[in-house]
DNA sequence: TCCGGATATTAGACAAAGTCCAGATTGCCG
DNA sequence: CGGCAATCTGGACTTTGTCTAATATCCGGA
């Protein structure tokens, strides 16, 4: 995969190309995740989109966030009880969770194997599988 | 293992082998997660223990809680971005969410194999690795 | 028994994350 | 230009959880 660059033009393709009318907020808030690569929370992507002036309503940036994930631009991590995170990021991978900074990070999924889980009831499908590993600092 | 009854009795003896001082409350509260063995939330077990008379505040039910999980009686699990579940079970398993019902059960850990995760820092310890598998019901 | 300190519990104010709504803006197409 | 649909907005609201200062309970010793 060739490393690209999140200008705020190719945003406006990703954007198109997952069905979404690419507008100027979206395009910001997009531009906020891809561009960095990391995890974010709605908090975070408030406080990047809105640094100089204040340009985006919390409300919008809610919304959005919850549009991108339906359209499956981003990813939901949920390993902090007090807030999600938003993740640019979803090729198959998993997390590493450091309990006392906060910091997460991914876990590439190509050489991690699950297995013997037990099969699921016929009318039910997965969804996906969330892999986190919790790390502490050692005392 | 054999099966026990969670009386009350049962429950004080239970506290002290783990370093906690039996209160009413936290007896009650113990009751009502051990003698269900289901995953509850912090407003569900406020709302069972106190379905008679208001007995126990929200603050000795989140003082609680939290004492109970650093004294490792219950396990917390967090899969749904709104709210903290409690686990009695604290024997090595897993979760298999229904993102719909919000339905959450155990996957127990015997017979899964998890391999390849990459080393960690040697200043980290593992905490805990949580799998949780998200369902959803066939359309 | 009574006292004193340590431990627990409480009500209610507060904080943070997220939702909701009704009105204002924007952009597009004829 | 006029009108419609989609989008955005401020702000009120809800929910989950925390904090604090005051009160209650428990227990050991004199």
């Amino acid at each position: 995969m060739t490393r690209m660059h999140y200008t705020r033009d190719n945003m406006a393709g990703l954007l198109r190309s997952h069905d979404i009318n690419p507008t100027h907020q979206r395009i910001e808030i997009a531009h906020a995740l891809f561009s960095r690569q990391e995890h974010l929370s709605a908090d975070q992507v408030m406080a990047i989109v809105n640094t100089r002036h204040s340009e985006t309503s919390k409300a919008t940036v809610y919304n959005t966030l919850k549009l991108f994930l339906e359209k499956g631009l981003v990813r939901e991590v949920i390993v902090d009880p007090s807030k999600v995170f938003f993740d640019p990021n979803t090729s198959p991978h998993h997390h590493l969770y450091e309990v006392d900074s906060g910091k997460l990070s991914d876990i590439d999924a190509e050489h991690v194997q699950i297995s013997g889980l037990p099969p699921l009831p016929d009318n039910m499908v997965t969804e996906g599988i969330d892999l986190i590993v919790r790390v502490r600092r050692k005392a």
